[in-house]
DNA sequence: ACGACGGCCCTCG
DNA sequence: ACGAGGGCCGTCG
């Protein structure tokens, strides 16, 4: 098992700071367009080892989300806030601070 | 093998 | 801007 929620951490702990990306992102990364949710998935059960900073993980249309289980934490804000990156209206800006991964990583 | 459940996404009204 | 509906996928019972 956790093949797939593997590589999702490890590309997660690869997001600079400052930047974040999206769960769709790292599905697509991953070869597995589609899979968007299932990453969201593998985020909530890994209970995110502070070595993974899962918290650089939004939506695609900038929404903050969720974090260890609760939709809309006022952690995750906290923390991006903290790398440096504005939230307005409960959301970031993807303009700005959206990190791609570009080629299909493993 | 099966069905339910999410830190989701996209398209419409 | 916002909610509803349908789709997708890996995990866990």
């Amino acid at each position: 098992m956790m093949d797939f929620s593997q590589k999702v951490l490890r590309l997660t702990g690869k997001i600079p700071k400052g930047r974040v990306t999206t769960y769709s992102e790292i599905a697509r990364a991953l070869g597995n367009p589609g899979a968007s949710r299932a990453v969201g998935n593998a985020l909530r059960g890994n209970a995110c080892p502070d070595k993974i900073p899962c918290y650089r993980v939004v939506r695609s249309d900038g929404s903050v989300g969720g974090y260890s289980g609760v939709m809309n934490s006022q952690e995750k804000t906290r923390r991006l806030e903290r790398d440096g990156i504005e939230i307005r209206q409960g959301k970031v800006d993807l303009k700005k601070h959206f990190h791609s991964f570009g080629r299909i990583h493993q």
